[in-house]
DNA sequence: ACGAGATGCAAGCAGTGCTCACATTCGCGT
DNA sequence: ACGCGAATGTGAGCACTGCTTGCATCTCGT
């Protein structure tokens, strides 16, 4: 890993590494509108014209910090899941879901560069669908794993996943869904999405006067989304 | 309603609303980011600084929009939700659900001003609060109807709302939730959240992938929520 | 050792939000 | 009916932004 490449070539990932790592501090600090390429170059010693030989457009930018973004949680949420017993579905469940938000609350601004509105001509590149598909991957590894220890004859998938509006080609694509019967598939885009948007909401204030108390609020929603989807703790037979 | 007031009175209220007509096409067309108060100006036909008459700042321009994006969205969903046959509670829910839906669709940069990353250093001024409560409580009115003609015996809020994290005030703070159980209150703020996440997710892109028809899922994903609420259709026995 | 390509700089363009001193104009109280 | 004061619009200007371009410099691979 270390010292790779020619000195050109390490020397210029260094530099590019150092630009995003200030342009994330003024991320976190001051928000994405408020991120300046100028700034961001005097900080880093240098003038404004020289980022432009790193990032050809403020766009670009912000667009590695995303990536870097969807990175840093994906590596948080395989973290924490990784670390919990195997067989405790329940525990890696809640481990995983507790890892998003506290990572959504310890870097907010990165969150809702990821997850928030995206900004006004802003299309996704290609680069990001890896780097985004890491925290599903894990949700997904825990249903399937879920199911299959407790897996009753019957409820395959009936190979109908359009009457749902799933795209077919989901189960097939890299996701550990394959062979899960269509209805839990979508049942756990449904969680997906639930605890994504409980998140948000809960980041951005639209649950002020109704949750006082997120943490409990938090763990017990993500317990009833788990017994839907069929997701229990060690121990306990389905 | 018509001409009210001072003749003054009358032509600021007009120049005011010609502004954020103005300014509401170029976000929908540009985004929030690219909201220009200079722009704005021109195409409205005055001087730059004239507008600082009306609006304090680009951010309270900003806010004047948000609150009528509130509005607005809350105004679609009364009158769908309003149209449906008031015992027909799964409908309901589903006409609520819907027209959320289909604004958001119909108004992306809107909703996004909403219900996407507030902007940096922003704060959700007081005057927001009223139009932000018109969607839940439609919703929440579909709950209690539903739990009212279907009530059984016991199950009654314990009064313990702090169990669930649920905020005590909550309940008896405008919303019509009075009487209900506090684990069906949770629930529908759990239904509440899950909805504005499907369909932020779905909007966003973040769906691209694993849901090919939206529709369909959206329908479909209802349909659950209500079921899991005891929402159910007319002529159908609790 | 040398040449080429990578790197950084300064100046500049067009745009932004916002302020301020200045006209004008309108309408309310007398 | 009229005059004064407040409300409204103007234009210049400040400090900032993203981004481009021409030029120098410096470093590394051959």
């Amino acid at each position: 890993m270390a010292l790779e490449g020619t000195p050109r070539a390490r020397a210029r990932a260094a530099a590019l590494e150092e630009i995003k790592r200030v342009a994330r501090a003024q991320l976190a600090e001051r928000g994405a509108a408020a991120l300046s390429v100028r700034l961001v170059a005097r900080e880093v010693g240098m003038c404004s014209s020289g980022v432009y030989r790193y990032f050809a457009s403020r766009d670009e930018l912000l667009t590695a910090l995303i990536i870097d973004a969807y990175n840093a949680l994906g590596a948080a949420v395989e973290e924490a899941e990784g670390a919990v017993d195997r067989a405790d579905h329940l525990e890696r469940w809640q481990a995983a879901a507790t890892a998003i938000r506290q990572w959504a609350q310890a870097h907010p601004q990165e969150y809702g560069l990821v997850f928030g509105s995206p900004v006004p001509g802003y299309v996704a590149p290609q680069d990001t669908v890896v780097p985004a598909a890491r925290v599903p991957f894990v949700l997904a590894a825990i249903l399937r794993d879920a199911y299959e220890s407790h897996r009753v004859a019957g409820g395959e998938s009936r190979g109908d996943q359009r009457e749902f509006g799933l795209d077919p080609s989901f189960s097939t694509s890299g996701m550990p869904l394959e062979g899960l019967p269509d209805e839990l598939v979508a049942a756990g885009v449904r969680a997906w999405t639930e605890l994504f948007g409980l998140i948000s909401f809960e980041l951005y204030g639209h649950l002020k006067g109704s949750v006082l108390d997120g943490d409990a609020f938090f763990r017990i929603a993500c317990d009833r989304m788990a017994s839907t989807l069929g997701i229990v703790g060690v121990g306990v037979d389905a």
